[in-house]
DNA sequence: CAACTATATCGACAAGTGTAGATTTATGAG
DNA sequence: CTCATAAATCTACACTTGTCGATATAGTTG
């Protein structure tokens, strides 16, 4: 299932909470992006049509939906078509830009160490 | 400048080759995907209206493109947009992902490693 | 030089996307 | 029971994107 970028980023909120209203997930997203409660609510209806999220329960006229859709069956194909798309599928180029571009601290450094400990000892 | 999907794959066949026709960048596309030169041919000149590319030469009637614009200049907002998107700008659930479920080999590992160290003595 | 052919140019179209107004309607408050 | 209101529903529209065909035209070749 291909989402849009607004549905993607509407889809996070169910992915989180496990029960939102439109009017809800209406409030979280104008903390970051001042659109209608209309502009939500098509995505929304564009999201259920897809079958990403589904009706769970309603109160008063409001509904209620739920994912219906596991985060990971939409983010892994994403991560490595985007790896694909912009590195080739090469891992590398990325691992040197997420080193060197984007923040790490200490603790990301240690651990990414850890999982890298971890991954060495399956493969033996 | 934000590129299409289809944009962003023709421009890399800029970034790697200086010099390019649009038959020849038709010819390198369709290795991997089914369309006709017209198709091709109207991604670059969009990619031209952009300013993604330039005309750099003309032989007979033909015209050769280079690109205007670095890769970095485009990948790496790309990337920091990505994660954002993805993962809330969070960079560990990409390391896992990264490595638990992209196929690295121990070489690849080994190369992550030195990145680290690198990384480690520079925050020294 | 005339015809052929490869390119370029131009216009077009359907589907998807972000965006939102208008309209309907079910409830909760008085 | 009526009415105000919030939420749902419906419709719409401009822009982007992938896709291509038709047409014009400049070189190349016999």
């Amino acid at each position: 299932m291909r989402l849009s970028e607004f549905e993607l980023e509407v889809m996070q909120l169910f992915w989180v909470c496990a029960q939102l209203s439109a009017p809800e997930a209406h409030q979280e997203i104008i903390k970051n992006k001042d659109v209608t409660y209309s502009t939500v609510k098509t995505i929304i209806d564009r999201l259920e049509k897809k079958g990403a999220i589904k009706r769970t329960s309603q109160k008063g006229r409001t509904i209620f939906y739920g994912a219906a859709i596991q985060s990971d069956d939409i983010k892994q194909p994403l991560i490595s078509s985007f790896i694909k798309k912009v590195f080739g599928g090469e891992t590398r180029p990325l691992f040197n830009h997420l080193v060197n571009e984007e923040k790490l601290s200490r603790d990301d450094i240690a651990y990414l160490e850890e999982l890298l400990e971890k991954k060495k000892k399956e493969l033996d």
